[in-house]
DNA sequence: CTGAAAGCGCTAACAG
DNA sequence: CTGTTAGCGCTTTCAG
């Protein structure tokens, strides 16, 4: 790596010259920009980032916290985020919370010293739990912004990405309601989180919105994901006249139609299942799994571009809440 | 974020008094120290990350390129580099290159800046498929450390983390042939990868070596992943007398047995499946398939500590190629 | 048109 | 025991 000095000598010029050339600058003469331009793109010569970094008190960077790579809903809103940011000249430093509010908290603390303009991130399970909130208005307090999606706390000012999961929850048990389905089973993985509680309200809704009461909701919670098929199975044979089944998470949709296929109920038939997720379930799944949808990829997008304002606006007031499109895709185990 | 200067000034002391205090020199008065570190306590003072990067002309991060976060092998590699650095008191610059050769070169030029240590990567395929190599060699030449695993590319002189491909795929065939499987079918979506090549040719070595060839292995290639399903029906139609398959990337195993059971394979009594995985497909399959395990969050740290070792001894010969244990876990879709 | 100098935040050699 | 100073690589104001 060269640096404007070791250009400047070999240059016989001064730095100040060197850099004034290279960005450009009106003060310099055209055969002077030439001559450095030439030698800066022979030696390859590129800025030091840390260097810019330290002078202009901005890097460029964004810091991401993600609860749950293997979730593929994180993986992909992640993906979202590298792609926007990349556009938008942004690097991004990844920390993984693992749903731990320590990890969670150390990484916001760590990326706080100046490696970061701004945070994305969902927050981690234990964090949500416990109601902890101080860590967020400590960072926030140093006017390092913050965009949470997903999971976000209500009473943390800052931007949010989220989807209407209360709709979307309550227009997917609407789709079994209408379908005549009566016993609706309810698999509920995330009843510690923010979505959670939104998406089980609006699954009751809907529920409670029909005629005489006649639907029923069972609601199945699970606290520990590995125990998920055998709970599901509890059930079924608890029930043995389910005749739908959604499921709130990214996983348990997919377990229980699973599930459902080995104890024969015929599926859409006998049996409707309804799960959340992106697009890649379906490469496991047969029949096709009814789903909403999360564009995942677009509430990675989305905070990126709240982000940037705020970092470049520098415009610390009045928060807002994007709330991204999510779709109902009714595939085959639905009628 | 409060300064060293800040601190001084209030202290009525010079900045270097107050770094070394709180860097608890000897040189300084126990009385000066305690009175120092109790303000940097009382502000909250960090050491500005940025200012020491410069400083010490290293910046504790690693940047990392993964080909593909929606594929969960590289998603758990992630979680391992992200664990392993983070004990190690690095961080990680995460860019994606989509396969994609262009992006891949973006990532490295851009982080060769000055922002990153050294780089852990795993080659997109478009760069595999294209063979190219020199963008390596002009980073190595910068005296910029890579680590690469899974796919990675013999003529780069750098470390590398692999598994034994060649045996894993030898071992899982064999695994068919003792069953008694005549007609096995190999199907494989990555072609163009060096991984892809090493197990195929585990697999072909794994027929040869039976006597009087009297096993078959039929090999289907596909190059779009969206065409996975289509593509593995239309071989089922055509040989019906199928009695083992065998995937070697991550997703193919999956739509295998579901396709099988769709076209009432009885497994593994008649068919026998095996795939290539870690154990997150599990929850996604029924029965459960049968795997060759690769320990991805494994692969991951082994990357991060070859990765360091070589930062910080700087010793910038002599490269290491770790190989990580897989393991060969038969469930329900083998005898 | 070119250069000297200050400063971003920090460390460390050297002087006092 | 404390302070001054130079320097990491860069930009930018100001002087020439």
């Amino acid at each position: 790596m060269i640096t404007l000095k070791e250009l400047a000598e070999k240059l016989n010029v001064s730095i100040s010259t060197v850099s004034k050339a290279l960005n450009g600058s009106s003060e310099i003469s055209e055969k002077t920009i030439k001559r450095v331009k030439e030698l800066a793109e022979m030696y390859n010569y590129k800025p030091n980032k840390v260097a810019l970094s330290l002078k202009n008190n901005q890097t460029k960077t964004i810091g991401v916290i993600i609860p749950n790579i293997l979730n593929h809903f994180f993986a992909k809103v992640l993906y979202g985020i590298e792609k926007e940011s990349a556009k938008m000249g942004y690097s991004i430093i990844t920390c993984l919370s693992n749903e731990s509010y320590n990890k969670e908290l150390d990484s916001l603390q760590l990326l706080a010293d100046g490696s970061v303009d701004g945070f994305i991130m969902s927050i981690a399970e234990e964090t949500q739990r416990e109601k902890k909130t101080d860590h967020f208005n400590r960072i926030l307090n140093q006017k390092i912004p913050i965009v949470m999606f997903d999971r976000v706390a209500d009473e943390v000012e800052c931007d949010k990405v989220v989807i209407d999961d209360f709709d979307a929850a309550y227009k997917a048990t609407k789709q079994l309601v209408n379908e005549g389905r009566k016993r609706i089973m309810l698999v509920n993985c995330l009843e510690d989180l923010s979505v959670g509680k939104l998406r089980v309200k609006g699954c009751f809704q809907a529920i409670n919105e029909t005629e005489n009461f006649s639907n029923e909701l069972i609601e199945l919670k699970v606290s520990n994901i590995d125990d998920i098929e055998k709970e599901i199975e509890k059930m079924m044979k608890k029930y043995n006249d389910l005749d739908g089944i959604i499921s709130i998470d990214n996983i348990s949709g997919v377990v229980a139609l699973n599930s459902a296929k080995k104890h024969n109920f015929s599926i859409p038939k006998a049996l409707s299942v309804i799960g959340f997720s992106d697009d890649n379930v379906l490469h496991y799944t047969t029949p096709k799994l009814s789903t909403i949808t999360q564009h995942s990829d677009d509430i990675g997008a989305k905070a990126v571009q709240l982000l940037i304002k705020r970092i470049e606006t520098k415009e610390y007031l009045k928060n807002e809440t994007k709330t991204v499109n999510y779709s109902i895709n009714l595939r085959e185990t639905t009628l």
